[in-house]
DNA sequence: GAGGAGTGCTAACCCAGGTTGGTGAAGGCG
DNA sequence: CGCCTTCACCAACCTGGGTTAGCACTCCTC
């Protein structure tokens, strides 16, 4: 099972043989896309859902002004909504963070994966329905908690959900983000995101260079951001998630 | 049409008269709440999917220190997610702001609905993207934006949302808020909300009163807060909503 | 009709985080 | 090789918004 994707849905359910050969068949399209290069521009006309399998990418919003937002981060086996070839244009954009391979499945595909097999779409509903609630976090994050906080909750979610798809090494994972783009996300300066990664550091709760960040004391960062993982609905979400069997990949 | 959900899908495509009928059938099971009571609470059990008919409410997440932020609001016609039950618990609340009716649909038939009737459903999957795509518009306006544009944003957003479904009066609608819970919203201070809402009204540019917001001037207040509709998805968002043909209700 | 709770509103003070303007180190490139 | 860009990092200063602590009004309710 080297597709993300199913590595993904199958923390929901277990899924057939056959529903894995359709996945992996619906998932031959695809794209490169280097650091920084869009995968899909706002205004955009919706075309095929996007599927991450591998790099890193973000979902982001701009204002006229130029101030930008990154609304949610796209791991291996994320899939950019289930459904968006209903609206006619995008009102964001995608973009990817590091080098990524994105596949592309068609509308049709989608329509053909969801009539024939109700297991794999349930697992893919479940799927999104996770994004939707991680998204509401995110809301929460920025409205509620204060630098460190919002920091501490965010690097907890992410290892999470490298967990999810088995790209954690125990508690640490590639996360090739610059300080500018860790401000978009979480809505601070990027002068304060640098304070703040130190502040995170000197009291040894993590590190973070070159591209990889360790997480080195999970609970305290978990308490100090008040993590609860339950929004992430894993099955396993017990706070010692199985991420830990399997490490270096 | 006395619907509100028919009134909002019509926003997006024609329904015949069958597919209306369908779902007043399936919206028969309604239950009152009073202001400040709780529809679902968080780590309830997921069942059928809420449909809001009459009054106003929202969704809001509790950190464990007793911090709250309000994640969404519903109007007349907001359905909460489509598929909720297939997670097995609510990682959020649902409450009433204002005294409220609200329909419960079961699972069944919100699968019998998107089984016999495509129109519909792609209506209804319409609306759930447009709730996401809302989502991620608070994202950006807790993250990006000072004070006074998130509450001008917020304000233009629930008037083109109220007029969607036709309970706008002119460019006044009912909102019945109080300071507090607009400062769980934006992320701030009922104290800053209190001065930025002076300052909106100093400004002429709204008034806020025993529950009625009026837009004094709608144009000033989207420049103010770079308000986009687009966002909203609606088919005739190109800036004057026909909401206006109809005043009163 | 007195007490209490909820709400809008205000003033005074304070601090978390923004802003501006740097430095230095690492890499890409002509 | 020097030049340019990008990035992490830092210091000084400033401000938007938080905090605390009130007052006034309304609406309950006993």
């Amino acid at each position: 099972m080297n597709n993300p994707l199913l590595r993904k849905l199958s923390n929901f359910t277990r899924l057939s043989d056959e529903e894995c050969n359709a996945v992996n068949d619906s998932t031959q399209d695809v794209r490169e896309f280097a650091a920084r290069e869009d995968v899909i521009s706002q205004g955009d006309r919706t075309g095929g859902v996007k599927l991450l399998l591998e790099g890193f990418a973000c979902r982001y919003k701009m204002l006229e002004d130029g101030r930008r937002q990154i609304v949610a981060y796209f791991v291996p086996g994320d899939l950019c909504d289930l459904r968006v070839f209903i609206l006619k244009r995008m009102d964001h954009s995608i973009g990817a963070v590091a080098a990524s391979k994105v596949a592309s499945i068609s509308p049709e595909n989608i329509l053909k994966l969801t009539h024939d097999y109700p297991t794999l779409t349930r697992a893919l509903w479940w799927s999104t329905l996770v994004e939707e609630a991680i998204a509401r976090e995110w809301i929460v994050n920025v409205g509620q908690r204060n630098a460190l906080e919002r920091m501490a909750h965010l690097f907890c979610e992410l290892l999470y959900r490298f967990r999810a798809v088995g790209l954690n090494q125990g508690n640490s994972c590639t996360l090739p983000l610059t300080q500018v783009e860790l401000a978009e996300t979480l809505g601070l300066s990027s002068v304060h995101v640098n304070r703040t990664l130190q502040e995170l550091r000197r009291q040894k709760l993590i590190t973070l260079e070159s591209g990889t960040l360790t997480i080195q004391d999970l609970d305290a960062l978990k308490e100090l951001s008040f993590f609860n993982p339950d929004y992430l609905h894993l099955d396993y979400s017990d706070g010692q998630p199985r991420g830990d069997e399997r490490e270096g990949n």
